[in-house]
DNA sequence: GAGGTCTTGTACCGACCAGTCACCCTACAC
DNA sequence: GTGTAGGGTGACTGGTCGGTACAAGACCTC
């Protein structure tokens, strides 16, 4: 999985893109808050330290950079994915894992994960579409994981699509609430949703 | 459950209630499509056909009719919620009954609970006051239920809250695809995650 | 210290924003 | 015929928007 994120102008310093990711990850903070449409380029700039000039130094454009913010959460559920699929293991136990990537991404992601939940329709042309086939490929192996627990009589005969949707909704719902430093971690979340759904769709 | 929709000011025309109605639903669709802040009322007027004039006739202002958008929601959902509670039955026929009526609302009104569930931060001052507060009021209504499972002995020892906002997720990630008109129905969708749910928290 | 590249502040651009205002049109009452 | 009120128009306002141009400072290499 070839991140989306890192910029694929090999001529930028390291400190560029060091700055660019700090950019990026401050204004998720502040897009989570207010909204995207609802941030002007000024406040971005007052919150980031840099001039005009220099904030569109490093960001190309409004859109490139809540662009950039998707590409960082996807890429590290992507990542998570990866991970799990490398694990191995029964569909049980890799749908419980998926949960736990999933939910440690919203943890330690929270404002971009709100911005990723939130404002995809701004997204247009091209990173509409990139976004559009990343989150698609999450969903396929979310499915794949059920399909192949229906295959295996390890799940019921339920209708893989549907599940992967709720399986998705109840997890990436926690958005609203799941904070880093908040009352309760990610595992503590991660495997009551397991329980419930694997109950749930057992044989 | 009073209505919050509805205009208190007892002087308007009923004409005039029909067309605001219209307009908020016009509008609506306009605001899942594009989003609230990237709409402008220029559009709106054309979209309603109205000039601006009458238009602000109607509406009072973009972000009250924003919140007559939310209200539209939540008064369905809470006249759901009351024939449920009105109907009786055990925790878990509740819990079904919620899950029905809840995608039902999703299902007629695509775009107002897209609207919901994407521009709600965009409410200010007492409009997001009344929001919180009947959003809230709903999950506690399905926290209740599962409380009154556990009690009951119905549903195993879990986080009544914490499962609450699992069921709420389930549900309310359905609005980006759950349409009228479109492949499946409401009960379609409702029938499994109910399966799932119930079976998931069962003793 | 010369020359070049990287980095940055600022003045500025045209477009668009939500909202207002003075005025008009039509229907109906008397 | 005149008065009145509900319904409607669209030009206009002050401000903000995302984005650009460009001069100049900072820093590196030789």
């Amino acid at each position: 999985m070839v991140s989306a994120t890192t910029s694929d102008d090999p001529r930028r310093s390291v400190k560029w893109e060091a700055r660019r990711q700090e950019i990026i990850d401050t204004s998720a903070q502040v897009f989570a808050r207010q909204g995207y449409h609802a941030t002007g380029i000024a406040e971005l700039c007052t919150v980031n330290g840099f001039g005009k000039g220099a904030l569109y130094y490093y960001i190309g454009s409004k859109e490139e950079l809540l662009a950039a913010i998707h590409d960082r959460v996807m890429d590290e559920v992507m990542v998570g994915a990866d991970r799990v699929a490398a694990a191995g293991g029964t569909p049980s136990e890799q749908l419980t894992m998926l949960g736990d990537e999933l939910l440690d991404v919203i943890h330690r992601y929270p404002d971009h994960v709100w911005v990723f939940l939130h404002e995809f329709p701004a997204l247009t042309g091209e990173h509409a579409d990139t976004f559009r086939q990343r989150r698609r490929e999450y969903e396929r192996r979310v499915e794949a994981v059920l399909q192949a627990g229906i295959d295996a009589g390890e799940f019921r005969e339920i209708d893989a699509r549907l599940t992967a949707f709720a399986w998705l909704g109840m997890h990436n719902y926690t958005y609203l609430w799941l904070k880093a430093g908040g009352r309760v971690s990610a595992r503590e979340v991660a495997q009551p949703f397991a329980d419930i759904f694997l109950r749930g769709i057992a044989r």
